[in-house]
DNA sequence: GAGTTTGAAACT
DNA sequence: CAGTTTCAAACTC
């Protein structure tokens, strides 16, 4: 279509063109007689061809080529991209390339499609939000289709206005719209994931740092006007401008379509017209942010500014949040990030494990993440050469986190967001149902970053939960590190010294993996795997698998009689096999020779014996075996023997799991510990600037996860497990999804296929897709 | 907290 | 594969 506005447009490219002897050159080679009038999109393309390298990839989409053409005024004000903007942006972009519509036709088409991206790309948002399979996740849809129609009807006239200011559009400034198009689409995208959520969270935490121009004020509303401003004058700050705007558009997008507000609409177009006029740029967006509080459902009061700063921050902090999980303030959090998310129905069920009554009601992304990751290197390997959507998931989820902790590289994260965004629900809900299994140690694990959570640990008792690798030598690269053994990148929490187990040497981490792999296939898999089928495992699976059955290799225990943590099998619950090479084993759980119970249960009342009359190390495993006396475990939590993560085996006690500490490596609680470790970073970081809007979070958010949750339904919906505690599905192997305790501790080697029979129930399906998706790579 | 013990992991 | 060394956790004091 040539409109006007492109015949303006083009005239300038064009007349620059006309006259440069390439063009006379091309003109004398080519039989077709150039017009003046060239299409919108050929003659802006040349143009900005001309003046700008970076415009290639954004032309990759013509689609982002008219968005631009509505949205530079807007964005013109508040900055011109730097190259670091550009490349902090890059993530988006290249995830915008990939998902965008194929629109052929530039100026007319474009308008409306980028409309429907706003809206909140279905692609991305529907199908995570299927993937969650609940109620309310289908109203949300329902609503935001409805709201995207609007969207559309109101941007027609935007367009137009955009249209007619196309001369001022400058190279930047079509940059820029080509971002906030792509980005729109993108954030939407990312806003579904948490790992994007992170990406974010990592540039903010970047530019903190310094590293970056992206400032938390992006976070904060509050913040975030007042940075308008400044950006405005001075260019530094482009970026979080632009960001921002990302952000804000999202959010809105996301809240209405989640809440199917129309107010949206409103603000959204404004952005978008910001015409060519610079001016009015920074009062409308003023005017947008305030409005993207509208987005806020439910008529929560929230300033809009803060709102848009929790929205983010939501994402960010969800995972504390959930750790914090009675604390009612941890909902708001997941409930906004809901909200900001068109996707994020996984967040929902976060939510939802929130309003259980259970006390871990914390949700953690990161469960199914760490459930992900705890096959730890099955999952590193796995991904890098698995394809399968779930096990990328669990990778990108990981360097996400530690992303996002910590240095991560942009371009980790960007392959993650793609990777998310490709898998889309299916990963979404798994997670969800990981998050809701494991909830507890997550939010142990994510708490230890901040004081607060510290503080609850201790006082929940679980303070020591996952610990930290201490390595000296090893560099945190070898199987000695807890870390690098469970999958999971050395954090704060750790006192290891030349550590490379760290997102910068990601590269070595992997390789140094892939080559303990090849040596021993087996060296990441959980040293002891516990029968699967989760629902059943209390008492009744126990009896399937003899204690002796699981251990992966067996221990060769020589004086510490099976009775101690440096036995293998002690410690991760099981009893003694044959392979065992064990010398007077004496292993509570089953002695090599199976003088012990082979059922776990007869264990169990074994060791309860024992225990009250045998050593200290033996009443760790006696309250452990108890299911039932949880109580008595934590009291006697120094003597758990089986978990070192006491957090873990409290919360796996809780859920049912028995016990089955996870062995060292334990992967699920170290990786999920870390990943909330570096989300419980990100998130202390964050909680110190959006202190002040924590209040109106949590109104917003007490009342969305309430809302939520009611409509999700009760946390088992995702979860679905019985266990209110959600047993944190370990990771696919289901070594997580060792019987309750109750059942018996049946551990089964992680060699072991046992992913099988993880077919648990509830947290099944979720669990199942995980498991199913590592098992090549954990069987192997 | 320092030192010892222990057994897995790594190495040869 | 076996033996030795290295390592870090577990444990003791």
């Amino acid at each position: 279509m040539d409109t006007p506005e492109r015949s303006t447009v083009g005239a300038a490219a064009i007349s620059k063109f006309e006259d440069s002897p390439v063009f006379n050159f091309i003109n004398s080679l080519s039989p077709i007689q150039m017009v003046k009038s060239i299409d919108s999109v050929q003659s802006i393309q040349a143009y900005q061809s001309l003046n700008f390298a970076s415009i290639p990839s954004i032309f990759t989409s013509p689609h982002a080529n008219t968005q631009k053409d509505s949205k530079l005024s807007a964005r013109n004000p508040f900055k011109e991209l730097s190259e670091q903007e550009t490349s902090s942006v890059t993530c988006l972009l290249n995830e915008a390339l990939v998902d965008p519509p194929d629109d052929s036709s530039i100026v007319p088409t474009n308008l409306p499609q980028p409309l429907q991206f706003d809206g909140g790309s279905p692609n991305h948002s529907t199908t995570p939000r299927h993937g969650a399979k609940t109620d309310h996740v289908q109203s949300n849809l329902n609503l935001f289709q409805s709201s995207l129609d609007k969207r559309k009807s109101l941007f027609a006239p935007e367009r137009e206005i955009g249209e007619n200011h196309p001369a001022n559009q400058e190279n930047n400034e079509v940059v820029g719209l080509d971002w906030t198009n792509l980005m729109s689409d993108n954030v939407d995208d990312l806003l579904i994931y948490n790992l994007s959520i992170e990406v974010d969270i990592c540039r903010a935490v970047d530019g903190k740092q310094g590293l970056g121009d992206v400032n938390y004020s992006d976070f904060f509303s509050s913040k975030y006007a007042g940075e308008i401003n400044d950006s405005q004058k001075t260019q530094p700050d482009v970026l979080s401008a632009p960001c921002v705007q990302n952000v804000t558009e999202n959010p809105h997008v996301l809240c209405d379509e989640m809440f199917g507000k129309e107010d949206d609409m409103d603000h959204t177009p404004e952005i978008l017209s910001g015409g060519p006029n610079q001016v009015v740029p920074i009062d409308h967006i003023q005017e947008n942010l305030n409005e993207a509080s509208d987005c806020i459902p439910l008529g929560y009061k929230v300033d809009s500014q803060q709102q848009r700063g929790m929205r983010r921050r939501c994402l960010v902090f969800e995972a504390a949040g959930l750790s914090k999980k009675n604390t009612g303030n941890v909902k708001p959090r997941s409930a906004i990030s809901i909200t900001s998310k068109g996707k994020m129905a996984s967040y929902d069920s976060h939510l939802n494990p929130l309003k259980t009554p259970s006390p871990r009601v914390l949700p953690g992304i990161g469960l199914h993440l760490n459930a992900l990751a705890t096959t730890s290197k099955d999952r590193m390997v796995t991904q890098d050469t698995l394809a399968s959507g779930k096990q990328l998931i669990s990778m990108p989820c990981t360097i996400g986190s530690f992303v996002s902790t910590g240095q991560k590289t942009e371009s980790k994260s960007q392959p993650v967001a793609k990777d998310f965004v490709h898998t889309g629900s299916e990963f979404q809900e798994p997670q969800v149902m990981n998050n809701e299994t494991s909830p507890p140690t997550v939010l142990e694990n994510a708490e230890e970053s901040s004081p607060k959570k510290k503080r609850r640990k201790l006082e929940n008792g679980e303070g020591e939960s996952c610990k930290r690798c201490s390595c000296k030598k090893s560099k945190c690269l070898k199987l000695y590190c807890e870390c690098f053994a469970a999958g999971v990148y050395c954090s704060e929490p750790c006192a290891c010294q030349g550590c490379f187990n760290k997102p910068i040497h990601e590269e070595t981490v992997l390789s140094t993996r892939k080559q303990i792999e090849s040596r021993n296939p087996l060296a990441f898999a959980p040293k002891v795997i516990r029968t699967s089928e989760t629902g059943q495992e209390l008492g009744e699976v126990s009896d399937k698998t003899p204690a002796s059955a699981r251990h992966k290799r067996g221990c060769n225990c020589k004086k510490s009689s099976c009775l101690k943590k440096y036995c293998e099998c002690y410690q991760g619950g099981v009893g003694c096999s044959i392979s065992c090479r064990c010398e007077a084993c004496k292993n509570a759980f089953g002695r090599k020779d199976g003088s012990t119970p082979g059922g776990a249960e007869e264990i169990e009342h074994g060791e309860e014996e024992k225990d009250a009359h045998e050593k200290k190390e033996e009443m760790p495993d006696d309250g452990q075996q108890n299911a039932s006396v949880q109580n008595h475990e934590n009291h006697s939590s120094e003597n758990l023997a089986i978990t070192p993560f006491k957090a873990c085996r409290q919360l796996v006690k809780l859920s049912y799991f028995s016990s089955s500490k996870p062995p060292r490596p334990s992967a699920p609680t170290g990786y999920f510990s870390r990943l909330y470790n570096t989300q419980a970073l990100l998130k202390s970081e964050a909680m110190l600037l959006c202190n002040k809007f924590e209040n109106h979070v949590n109104n917003f958010c007490d009342d969305d996860t309430a809302n939520i949750l009611k409509e999700n339904g009760s946390p088992s919906n995702v979860m679905k497990t019985s266990s209110p505690n959600g047993k944190r599905i370990s990771p696919s192997n289901g070594v997580g999804f060792s019987p309750s305790r109750k059942g018996g501790r049946k551990l089964i080697l992680r060699s072991i296929p046992s992913f099988p029979s993880l077919s648990n129930v509830d947290s099944d399906d979720a669990v199942n897709d995980t498991t199913n998706s590592f098992n090549p790579s954990t069987l192997t």
